[in-house]
Formats: C-alpha cells, structure tokens, sequence
DNA sequence: CGAATGACAGATATTGAAATCTGTTATTCG
DNA sequence: CGAATAACAGATTTCAATATCTGTCATTCG
C-alpha cells in the first residue's frame, strides 16, 4: 500500500488526535477535526473507537504509559544505593514534570483537563507508579536501608507526601525559585523516616 | 438607631455577601445581589469597599481567619506530646477540611474558588498555619523529642508532604473509605522522620 | 465482503442582540 | 456636611436563534 493510502488504524488516529488537541487545545478539539485531519469521514473514526469519550480516553492513557516507561529507567537500578534511588526516582519524576509544564504550558494544561476526564485512567497510571516505588522500597528493605512494615502502603505513603512535587495542581508553584529546595526537605524528611 | 435603620458598615456588608455567596454560589453572586439583600443602594456598598474584588478578598480572609483560630487552640497546648501535639494538629485541620467539605459541598466549592481568586490571601493563611506549625516543632527540639537544623523549613516541609489531606484540590479523595489509614500513614512517616 | 462514506436526529457549541452588572459621579436627603 | 442615592458609560452576562458536532446506519465502493 502506497504512503498515500495508508490504512486508517487506531494508531494513526490517536497520532492525529494528539495532533488536534495539541493545535485547538481540550475544549475545541473534535472528531470532525482528527477525521479532517487523517482526510477521512468522521464516521470512519468511530469505526475504531466507540466514543470521542473512549478516544481522548485512548490518547490519555498513551500518554501516561509514556511517563511510567521513562521512569522504570530509574526504578530498575538494581545496584544503586536505596536511598539515592528512592531520591533519584522522585527527582526524575519532578524534572519530567516541571519540564513538561514549564516548556509547552497549554500542552500541559490539554493533558491536565484530560486527566480530570479519565481518573480511572490516572488511577492505573499512579497504582503503576506506585508499583515501581514499591520495588524501589523493598529493595531498600532487602539491603538494610530503609525499615518498613509494608512496603506498599509505605510506597504510597510516600508518593502521597511528594504530591506537590508531582501533582498538576501543583504546576503553578514549580515556577518559584525555592521549590527545589522545598523538594530536598521533604525528601530529606521522608528518607530520615525511612531509616531503621 | 433603631434595628430597622442599622447603619451600614463593612462588617454587615460581608455578612450579607456571605449569605448571597452561599445562595447564588460564587459565579452568579453581585455586588448587587448584596446590596438588595441589605435594603440598599449598590452605590452604598461601593462606599465600604472599592471593588467587588476587594469585596471577596474580605470575606474570603474571615473565612480563612476563622479556620486558622480554630487550630490555633491545639498548637498552643503547650504540656502535650510533641509526637501527639503534632498529629493532633493536622488530624485537627483534616478534620475540619473534610467535615466542610463533606457536610455542605457547594459551599466548600465556592470558597475554593474564592481561594483560588485571592492566592496573596490564602498565601497568607498559609504563613500562618506554617507559623503555628514551627511553634509545635520549636518545643518538640526543645523537648528533645523532634530533630530539626531549622524548625521553620521542617515545618513548611510538613505542610507540603500533608498537602492531600488539607488542600481543596483533594477534597474528592477526601470521601474514600481508606483515607484516615492513608493519613496515618504519611504521619507515621514524617514523624519517624523527625525523631532524633 | 469488509471498510468507508454521507445523510441524519438529537445534543452541544457559537453568536450577536438585549439585559444586567460594575464602578463613577452629580445630586438628594437628613 | 456626611451618608446614601440614582443615573450613567462601559464591561460582562444571558438568552435564543443558528451552526456545528456526536453517534448511528443504510448505502456505496473497492
């Protein structure tokens, strides 16, 4: 098949979704504009999702699994002292984040209004990162780093208390001067609490 | 002066846009909306406060005032247990947070958005809540049960890593069943964090 | 035959005219 | 004279008519 008449498949209609919604942001985004843009009938989208509901759905989980994937980098350091890796993970995360919100803020501001559309979506993507912190956490255990009873509630203790540091409601406050070092004593706080 | 001609003051004034705020809600609430309910002109409001801005930042400030005395009395029980003090504190504060937030919804909703209108006043609010906090941390060092370099930044760093259980921005969460397990848990933390 | 289309009904969004509100000021009232 | 008002201009909001969009489906196309 030539590049010209390209299969229509999911992929390539998330690719142009992402595309519309990065142009016309959350609000003005529409089906007939990704149809419009793949030079297809709209009805040709819903062929392959059932709902312009189930499409930003779709957009927003890619976009998710990107985040999670570019840490478990990090969380897989297998031989890294725990507590610089705990640090580092949690780091990692922040600058991806602040990064993100601070080099294309109305981009960022499209994937926050999608991700108070699908909490459930939002939910998997912190149970996954939570996942990756428990392994981070019982690793430390397993060293004689950190004590903790329960390596997952201790994992969520943790990802709750760096809220600020992760949060989109938060993005606001990375543009301060001194959140680093607001990050660098919650950490240091955290990592003490860690310690047997 | 008779109850029927009051005289007007600031004070009546904010009481009445309380009561409209909480009727209309914070989108449909104006300042002639006020003015109606207290028998007057809104040329007489104007003469009290110069802006319908200045207006909600005053009743958003009483209302951040009110929640701030109501901690007040726990951080100045001087006798206590620093560890108990210190969790009295915040259960304190997550309490009154999720009663109100629970208890009447649409309200708490329009004072959130007054505090997102007026962040210099809710910064302030937050100054001193973080001012109360120092003081808990300054007699736990003192008492030898906390460790603390600078009580100040421990105690800012405990107000960011509690931020799920007080900031507005949570108030959904607030509703789940295992959210008191999930505060204990960040507390246990943060509090074996600060022992010496 | 399976993928794509275009026409359709009901829901949602846009638009522009009319109504209301904000903030000011000259005037009234006690 | 000081406090309240009513009339006003410009900004904002409301509302209803219009246009667009969502989701479906019978039909077309390759």
């Amino acid at each position: 098949m030539s590049p010209t008449t390209e299969t229509l498949t999911a992929e390539r209609i998330l690719e142009a979704t992402e595309e519309v919604l990065r142009r016309h942001g959350p609000a003005k985004a529409t089906v007939v504009d990704v149809a419009r843009a793949l030079g297809v009938s709209h009805g040709s989208v819903y062929r392959h999702f059932r709902t312009k509901a189930a499409l930003r759905e779709a957009v927003t989980k890619r976009w998710l699994d990107r985040t999670s994937e570019a840490l478990s980098g990090i969380a897989a350091e297998e031989g890294r002292d725990p507590e610089a890796r705990l640090r580092g993970w949690f780091q990692g995360l922040f600058d991806a984040k602040r990064r993100k919100a601070g080099h294309d803020p109305e981009l960022f501001a499209t994937y926050s209004v999608l991700a108070d559309e699908n909490v459930e979506a939002v939910g998997e993507h912190i149970d996954d990162l939570t996942a990756q912190l428990t392994r981070i956490v019982e690793a430390g255990v397993a060293a004689g780093a950190f004590t903790s009873a329960d390596p997952a509630a201790t994992a969520g203790a943790l990802f709750h208390a760096t809220g600020r540091f992760h949060d989109p409601c938060y993005a606001r406050e990375w543009e301060r001067p001194d959140v680093q070092d607001e990050f660098d004593a919650v950490l240091d706080l955290l990592l003490r609490g860690l310690r047997p």
